[in-house]
DNA sequence: ACCCCGATGTGGGCAGTGACAACATTCATT
DNA sequence: AATGAATGTTGTCACTGCCCACATCGGGGT
């Protein structure tokens, strides 16, 4: 027989970031509360202390865990083309798509008290995720399919042109419903914006 | 002699926006508290409720009041250029500059709980702003300054590029410090993202 | 085999919160 | 002057985050 109530849950901080997903899914990233994650989770409102130093690192962990996922759902977008400018193209879709498929991790990445905010301490996860965007632009500059200049300013013209569409989209204030149709809008703006280099060089 | 202490306030809902904004600098939309605010405005921890319906309603009134003051930015940085796509591009400037001289309006806009969120019920002063802004870009379009084509799509693209921005700058992850060096950024991704077209009408 | 100690989970408690209800004070209108 | 709607106050409740002491478990050294 299973012991009915297994002292100790095996798992529990596992658990209790699925748990802490499903919540902010439902009730949103406010309205949150660690007791609730620990009666989800069955276990008392204490436990989590025990995997978590407080309600905010909970939360952090929970974006750490999404960095993770976008800097892996990016890099595997951009391995599916050739072409630089196809990759870092890609690679933005990606970040929309990611943040309409996990829009809870998204939100808290990027709105939660605990994350980052003020000062550059949004962890190493995050820089990972934006040293590979820096990495596409360069390619894409060193292959002449994006103008020489500061590979950082454009990564950033990058980062802000995908963030402002999935910010807007996950807080359902573009008029788009259905992921492929925000996704269409946003290859729209991605090809409005990229240098349709006014001299199209031949040596590519 | 001054009655020391007037039963009635006199003027409690201007006070208790304004302390809601004051007390959010400090420490933050989500560790806002209703029963700071009040104390703050010297009442008791029931008095707010004789103005605002609950707490998200407060915020609510603080992000209406946001979306006013963003709409009179805009048109006002509009108004000082003839020319179209320069009224259109100052408008963006003036939204990125709104969101750096009152974050915490900025934040409650477009992070708050109450705040639009699921459905489009984001109350007629964020209508307002948006339709200054999509009347830009029609203008820009009737002057040839910027390519045919179904306006909301132009106007989204400049929003989502403005708010990318704007966000970003005031959650500290932009790489720049202060407000003229954000903007001089944010000019230069408009300028890199507007249509410089490929065939400039001579009719302008 | 034993014990023991660190890791993990429990129950109780505290100050602070949002919201409700009843009560007090004030002001404008008649 | 009186009265009723606005406005502000005190009291209370369930709930929260986090602290404390205590209970239980499991693995390593003797």
């Amino acid at each position: 027989m299973t012991r009915r109530k297994p002292y100790h849950h095996g798992n529990l901080r596992e658990s209790l970031l699925q748990a802490a997903i499903s919540l902010i899914a439902e009730v949103g990233p406010t309205a949150f509360t660690l007791r609730e994650v620990a009666r989800r989770a069955g276990v008392s409102h204490n436990a989590p202390y025990r995997h978590f130093r407080d309600k905010d690192d909970l939360i952090a962990s929970v974006a750490a865990e999404g960095y993770r996922e976008l800097t892996a759902a990016m890099g595997r977008a951009a391995a599916k083309h050739p072409q630089a400018i196809d990759r870092l193209k890609h690679a933005g879709l990606a970040y929309i798509g990611f943040a309409l498929q996990r829009p809870e991790h998204f939100t808290v990445m990027f709105d939660a008290p605990g994350t980052a905010e003020h000062g550059e301490s949004a962890g190493p996860e995050a820089k990972q995720a934006f040293t590979t965007l820096v990495e596409l632009v360069t390619d894409a500059q060193r292959s002449k399919q994006l103008p020489a200049g500061d590979p950082l300013q454009f990564a950033l013209l990058a980062w802000t042109m995908v963030h402002g569409i999935a910010k807007l989209a996950t807080t359902g204030r573009l008029p788009y419903r259905t992921t492929p149709a925000i996704l269409k809008f946003a290859s729209f703006v991605i090809d409005q914006s990229l240098p349709v280099r006014a001299n199209p060089n031949t040596d590519n």
